[in-house]
DNA sequence: TCTCTTAATCAAATTATTTTGATTAATTAT
DNA sequence: ATAATTAATCAAAATAATTTGATTAAGAGA
């Protein structure tokens, strides 16, 4: 009925994979890694803006955002008919080494203390 | 011709994101993880004692160690027929948060600074 | 030698993710 | 009011990752 519990700790359900699971995924594609950079070089950025950048047809680079979004990576703001995206500075900085979190780091800020 | 370049800066192609996707595609995965976790708590640990622990099909494991271990976040050592898997700490700490680095740190360690 | 065990690899089936092109709703501009 | 723009969503197609069961190669043990 009950899997055997392993023998030197009380199981690996006292952490939360799942939770990293999402995130870790929504890490793990070049293009969305890109556009989060994109971000962090400009703050925050209209979506037509990035459409223009990464020439990038649109309802794709709405499918990354929204994965990027739901994991809690990035933020939205929308004005009107636009909306502007900018880095989840704090998630990156909980998920991330200090040598990447360098990498994700708004030029104004870089100044400061990682992690 | 060619691709009109970002304004702010000089394009992401400065940062190898490549190089992350695949070690982030490695932990994007909820078995991964507690394979890197089981890894973690017991050290050097035999393929043999791995398949009893998750109850998880011979091959199905094997390509899972192949996936951490292209990553380089594993390593291998073999002896004779078998095969044992050890988490690579550098690797871990050159990715991951400080807070995240603690829960893949081998218990002997857990003292020492982490990143 | 012959048999058993270990663990990697393979091909096929299954499942998940990504891309594409179209549609939609909301807003803006004429 | 009408037309144009913005960006999200949808369904279908294309691509990629995972699972399964079988096979293989190498060693261990009788």
């Amino acid at each position: 009925m009950f899997k055997e519990l392993p023998i030197t700790h009380q199981g690996s359900s006292e952490v939360d994979f799942a939770k990293y699971e999402a995130k870790f995924k929504a890490l793990a594609d070049q293009k969305r890694l890109q556009i989060m950079y994109e971000l962090t070089q400009r703050g925050n950025t209209c979506v037509c803006d990035l459409t223009d950048i990464f020439d990038m047809q649109q309802s794709k680079l709405s499918y990354h955002l929204k994965i990027l979004l739901d994991a809690g990576l990035i933020r939205r703001e929308t004005k009107g008919t636009w909306s502007y995206y900018e880095l989840n500075q704090e998630e990156v900085n909980n998920l991330l080494s200090p040598e990447l979190c360098y990498i994700f780091r708004l030029n104004d800020a870089k100044t400061g203390d990682c992690c």
